[in-house]
RNA sequence: CGCAACGUCUAUCACGCUU
């Protein structure tokens, strides 16, 4: 059970759907009896191919077996909720799940641990942000306050970028100086980024030295929304220092930050070191993309 | 029993899909 656990959560990661679908029903024929780990991985799948009716069809064959189901699954399943414009049945399972944990669900019996956690709120907060829904996102935080669901960095990180995507960035930087939980590279990524697009390259600076001090290291999607912004404005010296920089610091450069590169080359003119970055590329083995 | 890890959320370019 835990072998396929371990790979439908891979194929899961890696977007192969069918064979997370396929890895479940080996199990069924081998007499393995799934768990909720398993069950979770089949959500993720149905709910990022959009098989809602098949998803419904796993939760029903759940209650058949009597399997309960755990906050984690119910998590997943909220996300695939939400990623199908279901906003308001994640906010009915989410109900749900507190109903149960205090034992206000008439004769299903009471569950604790099936809180709202900050996962769940996280995720929720997230597809509204999507929708600029800074309402109900508002109605949400006060409704954890009264909850005491903690302001994780991961639901600060999702309040941030609702608002910065919207343009709305000192509300996002707000956030930021007020939250509770330690800014990691995520929260600092987001904010870059969208301060860059709004040429803000001043608290960018202040930004990136406060992201130093606070010794969160950066990453590859950080240095890559760095480098994003050098290319808009075709400043190759400072693509190429950053590119420098993240060698000497170990942050592996992926294809996101190779295609950056090899624009901001072309658009220079400089076609030479362009192509002298298919070899780097080969090297480090994205050569097949 | 305690502790820890693990399955669920959030950030980057392009392409493609949908509009």
């Amino acid at each position: 059970a835990y072998t396929f656990s371990l790979l439908m959560k891979a194929y899961l990661k890696s977007g192969q759907f069918d064979k997370v679908k396929a890895a479940a029903h080996d199990m069924k024929i081998r007499g393995i009896p799934l768990t909720n780990h398993h069950y979770t991985a089949l959500i993720g799948a149905y709910g990022r191919q959009g098989s809602m009716s098949e998803m419904q069809q796993v939760l029903g064959t759940m209650d058949f077996d009597g399997i309960p189901k755990d906050r984690t699954l119910y998590n997943a399943l909220i996300y695939a909720y939400c990623r199908n414009n279901a906003v308001e049945e994640a906010m009915r399972v989410k109900d749900d799940m507190y109903n149960r944990s205090i034992g206000a669900s008439g004769a299903v019996p009471m569950d604790p641990s099936l809180r709202p956690d900050p996962f769940t709120y996280a995720t929720i907060l997230d597809a509204l942000g999507r929708r600029e829904k800074f309402d109900e996102m508002a109605a949400l935080r006060t409704e954890m306050l009264e909850r005491e669901v903690p302001e994780t960095t991961g639901v600060c990180n999702v309040l941030i970028d609702a608002h910065a995507r919207a343009g709305r960035l000192d509300a996002a930087l707000a956030i930021k100086t007020s939250m509770n939980a330690p800014p990691d590279v995520i929260t600092y990524s987001t904010l870059v980024l969208h301060l860059n697009r709004a040429s803000r390259s001043d608290d960018v600076a202040l930004l990136v030295a406060e992201m130093a001090s606070n010794q969160v290291r950066e990453n590859t999607y950080f240095c890559n929304a760095l480098m994003d912004a050098h290319r808009k404005k075709g400043d190759v010296e400072q693509a190429q220092a950053l590119k420098d920089r993240m060698k000497v610091s170990g942050i592996r450069a992926d294809l996101v930050t190779f295609n950056i590169l090899l624009d901001t080359y072309v658009k220079a003119g400089r076609s030479i070191e362009a192509l002298e970055l298919r070899d780097e590329m080969r090297e480090l083995g994205l050569g097949e993309n």
